[in-house]
DNA sequence: TTATCAAAGGTCAAAGATAGTCAAAGTCAA
DNA sequence: TTGACTTTGACTATCTTTGACCTTTGATAA
């Protein structure tokens, strides 16, 4: 396991505690706890915790600054708010963020999002762009109304 | 035995240990303990553990990337069968026929006969024919494959 | 008050680490 | 000999790690 999923595991492990409490981290001081350059964190940040993944994030620079992560939580229920978030047009990456989202939250089971997955790579849309995108949002959307 | 057939036998065997779990190995490595070139792997997976064969092969490039291979469960001719009369072209009724099908059969559960079929109907697929019946039997392979 | 400085965090592109693809060359049995 | 299967390696794609340089913020000195 490399050095991003580390501190990935490390920032999920601290969030499970704070529910729907905002999480404050020191950037540089992780980074020197996890002996990396601390623009290691802004990419971990960046790939593991976007907010097609559910989570908010905010930073403050200057001294005392900081980073704050909060894991979104939804009222209507994830799988209605993924619906509304495709759209009508719907790339691969987000796509997939949105399935592994999902899985993450135990919305579906390992072996259904794979299934998802399966149906919204590019490997299987061979049309041209954009209608690509769109066909993707219409089955994405399709099948999570029939989750 | 070739090279190809030893690898084979290496994987089949780690494989017999983890039941239902994913086996992880990096390519390189594997690749200098058998003293041939990386790409050698590729071809062992290609030809040994595809999804016809009962396996689920993914992987991920980059630092810290390696391939992962699991053993299908509920080995069903039926999927495989499917698989082989979808071809390259489907239309949404023989489509509809082939999931109720596997449903009666016990081959899938309500929850995923449903799930495909929302990705297969015309409803969702708006492209022009023959475009279309063509996107529709990679969805349905892909995912049968993924079953 | 204002200029300046130090202490955060942000950006981006290059280098590094893996895996994938494809076609040419090699091998072997019928 | 020929055709199917195997082996290789050059080139490509993707993900991660690193570091030089940039921006923002709060504190402090003038």
């Amino acid at each position: 396991m490399g050095m991003t999923d580390r501190i990935e595991a490390f920032i999920t492990e601290l969030l499970k505690d704070d529910t729907d409490e905002w999480l404050e981290i020191k950037r540089n001081e992780l980074a020197s706890v996890f002996g990396c350059v601390p623009s290691q964190i802004n990419y971990v940040i960046q790939t593991r915790f976007s907010p097609d993944q559910g989570y908010i994030v905010e930073s403050r620079r200057g001294g005392g600054g900081c980073l704050k992560i909060k894991k979104k939580h939804h009222q209507s229920g994830l799988v209605e708010h993924t619906i509304e978030l495709t759209g009508d047009s719907l790339d691969e990456k987000t796509a997939k963020n949105f399935i592994q989202n999902l899985l993450k939250q135990e919305v579906v089971d390992e072996k259904t999002a794979r299934i998802i997955m399966s149906a919204v790579t590019d490997s299987t849309l061979t049309t041209e762009q954009p209608a690509r995108d769109r066909i993707r949002a219409n089955i994405m959307k399709n099948m999570l109304h029939n989750l």
